[in-house]
DNA sequence: TATTGTTATACTCTATAACTATA
DNA sequence: TATAGTTATAGAGTATAACAATA
């Protein structure tokens, strides 16, 4: 169970098994909470004129990429608890962007769909996303940066459950 | 003001510049979110024996690097508004671990300081906290792996100034 | 009995305004 | 007049328990 660190990359970070105060500037969860922070503002900034906040950007993408899905399905794969959802939804709904519909097999679950006027909504909201997708794009130094810091990002989430209930 | 991003790089991301519909795989920020929950949470877990929470552990480690700080220097370096900095202060010092003093020169300030327990406290924490990011270090395939990662953050959080009042 | 959506509720983080004591 | 610390408060986001309708 110790950690068993490959040898050979001590150029620039700090200690793994001293007992060295560590420097926030090399902590992992530190950088990912300021990085994480501060690519959400952008989007916030990007999203005010559309009324747009990250989870509602996230579920209407979804809604738009798997019409149909129950309201469970879609919280789930999102992480959002489905308590929690109702509320989002409702505020979709109100703004004529999504509709729930009763499922015909089990009537108890209810099916997500986009509106007219959400297709529409969700087209400018596309555009708008990519304006700020690519500026971080653009931070990071180019779209081959970007895939690798997925790809990092993907191995410290590799075979994890999505934290939902 | 276009993104103008580097060609010859879309072997795997998705477009940057279509109106495609964005997979939340290959969104940076929903990526970043999901990993920073995801590191954030084995941070607590691992410092539940010890009842530390992220914020009360970069307070402690930044007292104890640099001991004699104002409270607004360390809130304004954490990223932490002054106002919140107070009660979090305020559990740390009822705890033992830490004190105020008055400042000598401005009777206004308060410099901040590690009792005897709280030295002792810090050192158990970092013992800790290398379980714990070689945990992180390990999952991302190695110190250099991190260094990386730590690099690209950096270039996100580029030229931005803290995110505090 | 179990599950879907829902309500109510609580707790943590974060944000702002206004106060006090010093400067 | 401005600053350091403080108080009070409000808003997100997130978590759990319990209920009605349906399976």
């Amino acid at each position: 169970m110790t950690a068993d660190i490959k040898p050979g990359s001590r150029r620039r970070g700090t200690s793994e098994t001293s007992a060295e105060l560590p420097d926030k500037e090399s902590i992992i969860g530190y950088k990912l909470r300021r990085a994480q922070l501060l690519v959400f503002q952008d989007f916030i900034q990007t999203f005010a004129k559309m009324k747009v906040r990250p989870a509602e950007f996230s579920v209407l993408a979804m809604i738009a990429r798997t019409p149909g899905l129950k309201q469970t399905e879609i919280a789930e794969a999102l992480g959002i608890k489905r308590a929690n959802f109702v509320a989002l939804m409702d505020g979709l709904e109100t703004r004529g962007l999504a509709d729930r519909r009763k499922g015909d097999i089990d009537r108890r679950s209810h099916s997500l769909h986009l509106t007219p006027e959400g297709e529409r909504f969700v087209r400018k909201m596309i555009a708008t996303w990519n304006e700020h997708e690519n500026r971080m794009i653009e931070r990071l130094g180019g779209a081959q940066d970007r895939d690798h810091l997925i790809e990092l990002l993907d191995r410290l989430l590799a075979g994890e459950p999505s934290p939902d209930e």
